[in-house]
DNA sequence: GCCATGAATGATAGCGCTAACTAAGGCGCA
DNA sequence: TGCGCCTTAGTTAGCGCTATCATTCATGGC
């Protein structure tokens, strides 16, 4: 369409081809890219006609050097987050861009040990200005102030507070575990089993906890608990302890879409279909949760908008602007084909 | 464990901080920096002695500025690549960190008209020296000329030969394709349909092409085929259709393991068991493919592999050393639970 | 009318590194 | 012994911006 050619004498357009063509010096060029006051209304038109009409954008890297800053911030995630990483880098990819900042990602390995040392090498390599943590790389002990320690402002994504971080970002995923318990004895359900996640992880330990104290509300005992570690191996081992209950359970609570879809492997392979007499909860609103079949019931957790907020957050961080207090969206219960009332003589 | 505190005057160490140390001038530490020969194995001893003491790391971003390159390289992607984005950028990063290089990455949408305008955004705006473009993205038309134009060393990753990127990684979808009706035709099946990618993308004509050419070389003609869009509910409605043929296909073959969720989806809807009397096998070899009931039989493409190789080749264009040809290593077809050999009956 | 006041703009020194160009030795060879 | 040559190392001018001064110019209170 319009012909966005720009006058490239052979280089990029600099702040002094601006200045140059604006008639002023290449200070008051600078002073309007970094929207000082100080420039009469005139010359900060003409100034940016100039810049248009160059199609002038200020060299990163340049202005990087200048200010002692990079403008890059990084997201450290881990293979775990394989399946909200898109969402993520969409979030913190529109507000970064907004302000001015590109994202680096950088997927870090979990080990116990390797893990902060790698996170460290990561920061000061890129020089990035700030980072983002998403679970559960958030939660290992330690990182917090490992990274106060390298001067990077940073904010975490959690389901729990954690001290040390400038700022974290809650997912109260007790709170939802707990609507799942809700929601299944509202459905009639008194035998209820749960896969948990690893205890050594936050959100594993918050999941359990919620849904736990819930159903003590509702004054059901959980029937029995089974440890998992979020894999699909895991949820299969599991299922098939608890498939092996007699009676057996009504619903099946798993702290993740992948062990739940064991929990859906052992279920078929042993012939006890679901919805009934076996219903079955997912969380974490995966994109695998809908695949399944039947369609996984589920908690969404809203990393879109949770990665936007936190780099918001961050930004303002980083250039020293005072922090609200952001509220993160809810997590949402999905209900799908996976769950539904027990049937009435076992229930 | 060791106190790597390095000894920081209130400020991070500079090339003549490394200087002063080592009694010699900037310019012989940056030679030593470039691995420039001209320093005799003295002083670089010396050199290198006090860069370490010091734990200096030069800054990208000065470096960046003098150079007139950015040591950035981009990924552009889209969420149909969702599930194996960590995979790619673990490959790409493992690469670039060898070489000194960070990387961005950026998801595009892939509105036919929007998609070209935003890659071009992005290159523009972060000032990377090259850029890596996945499938779907990379089969845009036009997109590699209007790289080409904004002067970015790029490399492609693709089911097939594109004209205009500096190089391309080829995947053989078309030949894995082919070896999956090499398998069910080994398994003995005759009555073989199709649930196609959308004809608009390069991939998903090669995957029809090959599983159709390969077809035809075992003398089977294809039962039926449906085009979809690479998505659950027209993996769906494709599935509803060819299970309603009479008689049924004995195995479906379906362009992603997502679509392939689907027939799987339908098939337990009308209780038609998998493997037997239906095998169903999918395309990707993503992580939702053992998720499934029963394990899907898929295609594994090995894009951590992929990306590193691309990385490495992207490099050297950047650097301008000369690019071998680099081999990528072969998709591979993933035997599980939803593929046997038909019944005897309906063979 | 004169100087304090303040707004608008300019000159210029870096930011930390690279890369011409220069300069200083060491050596072989006539 | 003197000369050019090669190797090694230093000097210095940018890269494109920001930000600290300094400067100019209009204004207004006395």
């Amino acid at each position: 369409m319009n012909s966005n050619a720009s006058f490239n004498n052979g280089h990029e357009p600099t702040i002094s081809d601006v200045a140059d063509r604006a008639g002023v010096s290449i200070r008051t060029v600078s002073r309007v890219l970094n929207n000082s006051p100080r420039v009469s209304d005139d010359t900060r038109a003409r100034i940016e006609q100039a810049i248009s009409a160059l199609n002038f954008r200020p060299s990163l890297r340049a202005r990087a050097l200048a200010k002692g800053r990079s403008f890059l911030i990084g997201i450290v995630h881990n293979d775990r987050n394989a399946l909200v990483l898109d969402t993520v880098q969409r979030g913190v990819g529109r507000e970064a861009t907004r302000r001015g900042y590109e994202v680096i990602c950088h997927s870090t390995p979990l080990e116990e040990e390797g893990a902060i040392e790698d996170v460290l090498a990561f920061v000061r390599r890129s020089r990035i200005d700030g980072l983002i943590v998403l679970p559960p790389v958030s939660g290992i002990i330690g990182l917090p102030q490992a990274l106060q320690a390298e001067q990077v402002a940073t904010v975490a994504l959690s389901a729990v507070p954690i001290a040390g971080y400038g700022s974290v970002i809650l997912s109260r995923e007790g709170d939802a575990a707990g609507a799942v318990a809700d929601y299944l004895v509202a459905l009639g359900h008194q035998r209820i089993a749960m896969v948990t996640g690893p205890q050594t992880m936050i959100s594993a330990i918050e999941r359990r906890r919620g849904f736990i104290e819930a159903l003590d509300r509702n004054e059901v005992a959980l029937l029995h608990e089974i440890e998992g570690d979020y894999s699909l191996a895991s949820g299969v081992a599991a299922a098939e302890q608890l498939l092996s209950l007699s009676p057996l359970p009504t619903a099946i609570f798993a702290a993740n879409d992948i062990m739940a879809a064991g929990v859906l492997k052992v279920a078929s392979e042993r012939r006890i279909s679901v919805p009934r007499p076996l219903s079955v909860v997912g969380f974490d609103g995966s994109l695998v949760a809908e695949l399944l079949t039947p369609a996984l019931t589920t908690v969404a957790r809203p990393f879109g908008e949770m990665a936007e907020i936190a780099t918001h957050q961050l930004i303002d961080l980083v250039e020293g602007k005072s922090l609200p207090n952001a509220t993160p969206p809810p997590l949402r219960l999905i209900i799908a084909q996976s769950t539904e009332a027990p049937t009435s003589e076992s229930s």
